[in-house]
Formats: C-alpha cells, structure tokens, sequence
RNA sequence: GCCCCUGUAGUGAAGUGGAUAUCACAACGGUCUUCGAAACCGUUAUCCCAGGUUCGAGUCCUGGCGGGGGCACCA
C-alpha cells in the first residue's frame, strides 16, 4: 500500500531530524484537490522539536524531495502545516491493472495468517421463529466471519443453539399437551415451524396464568435437563429437530455455512462443572445460588448456578467458552451478539479468565443494536415481529415486480443484500430503526444499488467483448488527463480491508463501497466506455473490470451475492 | 440510585485529534432515438448544552440534559 511506503519515509526522515517515535496520521485529505495524502507530522512533531510547525514541514518536505520517491509527483505544505502528496496518476493507473490481475484476491490481508479464527454467530434459540434480530446477527457473524477469511486466518464458523431452557420446556409442554399428533397433521415444514412457533408463545401464557401448568413444566424441565428418555424426551427430540432443519435452511439462503455446533444443553454441562469445581477461589454461595461476585472487577454480581442446582445462561457460556478452547483452541475467539448482552459477558469473561486467562485473551465480543420497529423495541413474546424469511418474501416480491423472469437465486441475491446491507451500512451496535418503508431501500445508499452498479458495469464489458475489445492488461494506452475518483478510489479498498478486520467493523466496507460506485457512476455518465475511436478504450474497459471485482469482492465481505442480471 | 452505550440537516446514517463535516432519503429543478434511468447532474438544510485540554475538538476530559441497555436466579 503506497501509504504504508509513504509512512516509512515520513518516519526515515523525522529519525534522521532526531524525531523518532512521532505518532503522526496519513489520510486522505477530505478536499482532493488538496492532494491524495496528507500528514500532520510536522504538527505533531513541531512541539518536540522546538519549531514551529511550517517551518518544520518545509524540513521535513525539503528531505522527501531529495529522496525522489517513486510515484509522488509534487510535496506542498498548506494551512497550519499539513504535508500533502499529490501522486502520479500512472500510481492509480498501475493499480487499476493490478487489480485486473489479482482479481478476487486483490486487497487480502495477512494480519492473522497461520493463526485459528473461532468465530461464533446466528445461535438461535431453537424454539423461537427466525425473526428479524437474527437476521441482524446473521448479517453482522457472517462479514465478520468472511473479514476473518479474507484477514489470512483459518477460520471455524460455529453456533450456539439454545436447546435446553424454562422457555423450552413451556413450548414442549403445550405439543405433549396438544398431542404429538398435531405436529404431525401439519402438511409442510412451514406450518409445522408456525405452529412450534406458537406452541412457544402459548406455553409462556398457560404457564403464567396456572400452577399446575407449572409444575407439569417444571417436571418437563426435569426431563429435559437430566435426558431422562421417555416420550416428553422424544417430542422435544423430534421438535428440536424440525427446528434444527430451518436454521440450517434458513441460514444457508442467507449465504452462511457452519463447521459446527455446541449446543446449550452440552455447554450447561461443562459449565456446571466448571463453576462447582471453582467454588472456593472463584464462585461462592449466596441465597441457594451460585454466584460471581463481579464487583471485585467493577462489575455486578451473577447467577451462575441458580437454587434449583441448574446452570443459568452465564454458566452455559462459561461451558461454551471452555468448549471452544478445548475443542478448537483459537488463536482468536470473536462472538457476536446484540448490545444488551454486553455487561453479561463483561461479568462472565471476567470469571472465565480466572479459570484461564487465555480464554479471556483471546476472546473478542461485537455486539450489534436491536431492530425498532417505529421507536418499539419488538419482542417475539409479544408476536407481531417480523420473520426473516417474510421479509426476504416481501422484498422478493418486489424485486420481481422491477424486473420479471429474473432466476430465483438473482431474485434472492437482491432482495437479501437489501436487508443485509440496511444492516451493515451503519456501525454495528446501534440499534436500528426499521421502517419497511425506507430501511429496506433499493436505491441510493443500499445494496441493490451496489448490485446495479456493478451489474451495469459487467454488461459492458460482455457488449466490448462482443465487439472485440477486452480490458488491457500490463501494456496500456492510458489517458492523457488526470486519474478521475475512480481510479483513486478502487486503489482504497486494501486499506479499507485492513481498518475494517483491525475493528472487526463490517460497515467500512460498506461505506467505502457506496462511495466507489458513486465514483464509478459519475464517471461512467460523462466516459463513453466503448468509444472504439478512443485509444485507452482498453483502459477504461480495465477500470470498468476493476470496479465490479471490487463491488463484487466488498460485497461478498458483506456476506451479499451479486446477481448474474437485475 | 449505580454502571455501560449513545446524541451530527426534516428523516436515516458516515466521519482513524486536523484544512471548506460526507452520503442517502424526503422536497424542488433538470438528464433516456446513444455502453442498462434500481442511474446521473443541480438547489435547500446539520455537530444537544456549558466548561476544559490542545497550535487545532463532531471526535479527548468534566458536569448537565435527552435516548437506549444492564444491575440475583430468563436467554
């Protein structure tokens, strides 16, 4: 990257002045008619040095000149003494062909090469709908995941279902109740799925408003967490299953694959364990519970074991934790979840460092904000929140009514990075305000347009080809004038890379990504690209090329398909 | 009450301590007999308040005010 070689001989020549270790910025000055890159180093630099700061830039610059850096056409220093660096256009020119030839891999990294990921997402609680909070969990695991690939590391995908809970024995308690015959009338996955659906909102009702639907569930409950067999043992099997098929449907539409699974009843386990070996040094008793006094951390106490003798959720991730070191033994842990676990795993990170401090090392948690649904925070309790796969259907519908005979996997490619993209475009961990109306956009800042603008450009290069004209490589005529935004901005994407995996933050992917086409489109409306009297015609064709593998390649970080036609 | 997150055009969002704060939607006005108008070009409008640190603050610190979340046996 020409920054980092920019980077190195700023820091030669403040060494050379006796101003080592200086902590200076390069970037992109906002206006570009200021340059391609900026730094503060003199401003930073100027105190230390005992100078005032231009005159220190013109120092400073004074020795960048008399390197004769290849590729930096003029040095100025402006306002309070900013150093800024305009580069030859052959610079962004070079670049653009080193993305024809790199291609797809064109902006990877190796900040984690030859180290284990471990990334954990979309743990659905199996009893519950797939609903729109999961869909959100999903976007944000699976570019992170795809960050994680792309970072160099060997990456695992796994999830984390939540088969074993009060809320679950409720739900199982009702289809015993009702007769597994029932489940069985249903004629298609769909309705059976509708039906557990309900089964899991109707069993939280009885169980409140009668007592001896309490203690039939908590007798449920015993079964379940002892696996004692028996026909209570096979329904929940049986649900547990049905449920178990849709995640992996449903998941895989979305564009995820998982290596692996650990359930919560096995993590309960290990983590009951866990906290009943630790109990003097770590965990103590207080009113028939098992707790972690999270104060001596600055934080609050837990549950760990609740007066019943069972693992709450604290305990089960204490399990997963230790299940994941055990079993994969990553070099980096990175887990996803919504924002209001964020003081959970505070407290339970804090007690599983104790037991060992690598699993606390080693862990990354990113959160990600809530859907709201017009300022109401939408619960599934309380029905009425949107499924995943309705809204994919909606949208689906939509993108059929713009553009009839599309293939169904273009259909979804569309109508998915929507939703994924109004999810990743903003910082994750801020909740989202969903109105179906202007969050699911396809146009201006939103996936399809992405798709479009790359789809577009893919279409003339098909029509050049026809017409015997193919995007240059290595030898090129190339125009006359200055490099346009394009071709600087596609020379962007392997530091945008590099920020996004540093952050583990999806959405600089996205808002790089959004600029770049806005880049190509403005560039596209005033170039005839196929102007076969043009002499660069070639070049421009490899422009056109290197923007959709960059769109194409950002997208697929965003875990979004490009669809063949829109 | 304590702790964490958060406050940027009418709305939804970007913004590694730097120069003239960026993008979209909405509103208004243009651009398809021409490589795909899900596009492009143009106009209007913004950093919650008060102190502080700094050569320089939307960004860091302190204190308010508003919003969200967490705080003992749900996940």
């Amino acid at each position: 990257m020409f920054s980092d070689l920019l980077r190195g001989e700023i820091d030669t020549v403040l060494s050379s002045m006796g101003l080592s270790g200086v902590v200076f910025a390069i970037e992109h000055p906002t206006v570009i008619t200021h340059g391609d890159f900026a730094t503060n180093a003199a401003m930073v630099a100027a105190k230390a040095a005992g100078k005032n700061p231009r005159a220190l830039a013109e120092e400073i610059v004074a020795a960048l000149e008399a390197k004769k850096i290849v590729g930096i056409r003029t040095i100025s220093i402006a306002g309070p003494g900013f150093i800024n660096f305009t580069l030859d256009d052959s610079v962004f020119r070079d670049e653009v062909l080193r993305i024809g030839e790199e291609g797809m891999h064109y902006g990877e990294q190796h900040s984690w090469k030859g180290k284990k990921i471990l990334v954990e997402h979309s743990s659905p609680n199996l009893f519950k709908p797939f609903h729109i909070g999961h869909l959100m969990n999903n976007a944000v695991g699976e570019s992170i995941k795809r960050l994680a690939e792309f970072s160099g590391g060997s990456v695992t995908a796994i999830s984390f279902p939540s088969d074993i809970s009060l809320g679950i024995a409720k739900a199982v308690y009702v289809v015993a109740h009702d007769g597994i015959e029932k489940l069985h009338a249903c004629t298609s996955e769909k309705e059976k799925l509708a039906y557990l659906g309900d089964c899991y909102v109707k069993g939280t009702q009885l169980y409140e408003e009668s007592d001896t639907v309490k203690e039939e569930v908590r007798t449920i409950t015993e079964t379940l967490f002892n696996g004692t067999q028996g026909e209570i043992l096979s329904i929940f099997e049986e649900c547990k299953r049905i449920n178990l098929d849709y995640f992996v449907s449903i998941t895989s539409r979305l564009g995820s694959h998982f290596d692996a699974y650990i359930f919560e009843s096995e993590a309960g386990k290990v983590g009951e364990e866990l906290v009943h070996s630790h109990m003097d040094d770590i965990f103590k008793k207080s009113e028939g519970a098992i707790i972690y006094e999270g104060e001596q951390d600055d934080l609050h106490t837990r549950v760990f074991i609740n007066k019943d003798g069972r693992p709450t959720y604290e305990a089960k991730d204490l399990g997963l934790l230790s299940l994941k070191f055990s079993r994969y033994e990553p070099d980096l842990s990175l887990f996803i979840t919504d924002h209001e676990q964020t003081s959970h795993f505070d407290v339970v990170i804090a007690a599983a460092k104790k037991i060992d401090p690598v699993w606390g090392a080693h862990s990354v948690h990113r959160t990600h904000g809530r859907m709201t649904f017009k300022g109401q925070k939408m619960s599934s309790r309380l029905g009425g929140v949107p499924l995943a796969s309705d809204i994919i259907d909606t949208l689906a519908d939509e993108v059929r009514e713009r553009a009839q005979d599309l293939p169904v996997e273009d259909v979804d490619a569309v109508a998915i990075g929507a939703v994924k993209f109004a999810i990743l475009r903003a910082a994750a961990g801020k909740n989202i305000n969903f109105d179906p109306e202007t969050s699911l956009s396809f146009e201006g800042d939103s996936g399809p347009y992405l798709q479009y603008t790359a789809v577009r450009a893919h279409s003339v290069l098909r029509k050049a080809e026809a017409e015997g004209y193919t995007p240059c490589v290595g030898d090129c005529t190339c125009p006359e004038g200055e490099a346009a935004l394009i071709e600087k901005m596609l020379a962007r994407f392997p530091e945008v890379v590099r920020l996004a995996i540093e952050e583990w933050a999806p959405h600089h992917i996205a808002t790089y990504l959004l600029e770049t086409a806005q880049a190509f489109n403005g560039w596209y409306g005033n170039t005839k690209i196929l102007d076969t009297g043009n002499p660069s015609i070639r070049y421009n064709l490899a422009v056109t090329k290197a923007t959709t593998d960059v769109i194409t390649r950002g997208l697929q970080l965003l875990g979004i398909a490009m669809p063949s036609k829109m």
